[in-house]
DNA sequence: CTGTTTATTTGATAAATATCAAAGGTTTTC
DNA sequence: GAAAACCTTTGATATTTATCAAATAAACAG
């Protein structure tokens, strides 16, 4: 049968979502229809705001599509701190969860399909769904991981050799994004970054 | 009435040890009994290891009392990556979410008390009993913001202002350790460090 | 297509930090 | 308390990266 409801379309998405979430940690079920029941789907323009500067993190976004990036302003330039492709997630950490604002933007580079999860909603389900909270222990330890794994690097390793890391694991954000934006995520200039491109 | 039984030593530090996770996030009188249950205390001399290198870490570890330090190695060199003063906690987060062997080390500083929370007996009751899992996701929150903001200091802040920032944060642990410890976690050379030092 | 804006590269120079080598200090040990 | 081991400082130099300025190159708007 072919579904000419756009209501369709959503049907897909959540489904989608929910395999990616339950890849991470496996859900039930009923687990699986308390997300449904929190989540919202919005299609944000190319150049608009998931997360404004000032406003507090409610939710955890993912990209059914698209691209974003998350930056902040830091004497008055612009810090891009990481992206999020189509299929990953992303929120202000320090926001969510300190509710306080966030200094962190989240912006679309492209036209995109953003699944909220509401973070209250969430929080009270996962006290008393344990498939929940396996689950956000699962996704805060993973981002602990990455952020750990980071961190050696900046302290370590030449920009050259970040860059270089950079390109062998995230190519598609190289090709997708202004230099300026890599560079100020890699923690040097655009200058230095270009230079480094012209070595290579 | 006054103790006599080395045992009542415990009693106190189990006691201490369960505030400072209530205080984290409320535990309900059972969540405190199944904790309790799954902890051993040991005493562990100056210059031993609570955490060796190659074995998996299936702890958290937590310091009653005394000081460690967190290392690793990197192209034959010792990396400090972080310290535990007394009534800290400390682990190796990639060994302990995914199981693998450590290369990171937690040696004594000092002679120290630690409380061992095994990680298996707490993932599993964490499943049955959500206090506990919401005490782990407020861990790892934490942990989490707090890695978040090195990352900023390290990409963006001199040698010198990182060193200062840690002075003003963490004077303890500069009075207490080697400069060279310091040196590597700062992601800096000791003669550097040495120099800055000289300066203020 | 053409001017305008935006993004990238290049050059010259300055600042921060690393490296290598060695000299003083402390602490530990027997 | 002298020797050894360890820790910290100092000096000279090299490397990496930032800064400032300008020149190209690419994308965009009318």
């Amino acid at each position: 049968t072919i579904c000419i409801f756009p209501c369709c379309n959503f049907v897909f998405m959540i489904d989608a979502y929910l395999e990616i979430l339950d890849a991470f940690s496996p859900l039930q079920e009923e687990a699986r229809a308390l997300i449904e029941s929190q989540i919202t789907i919005k299609d944000i323009p190319k150049g608009d705001f998931i997360l404004q500067e000032g406003s507090v993190c409610n939710h955890i976004y993912f990209l059914h599509s698209g691209f974003a990036r998350q930056f902040y302003y830091k004497n008055g330039k612009e810090i891009t701190e990481w992206f999020a492709a189509s299929k990953e997630f992303c929120f202000s950490i320090e926001s969510y969860f300190h509710q306080t604002p966030s200094k962190l933007m989240i912006q679309t580079l492209e036209d995109s399909t953003v699944i909220f999860l509401h973070r209250d909603a969430y929080m009270e389900l996962s006290k008393i769904q344990s498939d929940l909270s396996q689950l956000a222990i699962k996704m805060f330890a993973e981002s602990l991981v990455f952020s750990q794994r980071r961190m050696e690097h900046v302290l370590f390793e030449s920009a050259k050799d970040r860059y270089v890391h950079l390109l062998e694991t995230k190519p598609n954000i190289i090709q997708k994004v202004p230099l300026a934006y890599i560079a100020s995520f890699l923690g040097i200039t655009q200058e230095t970054l270009s230079r480094i491109r012209g070595q290579l």
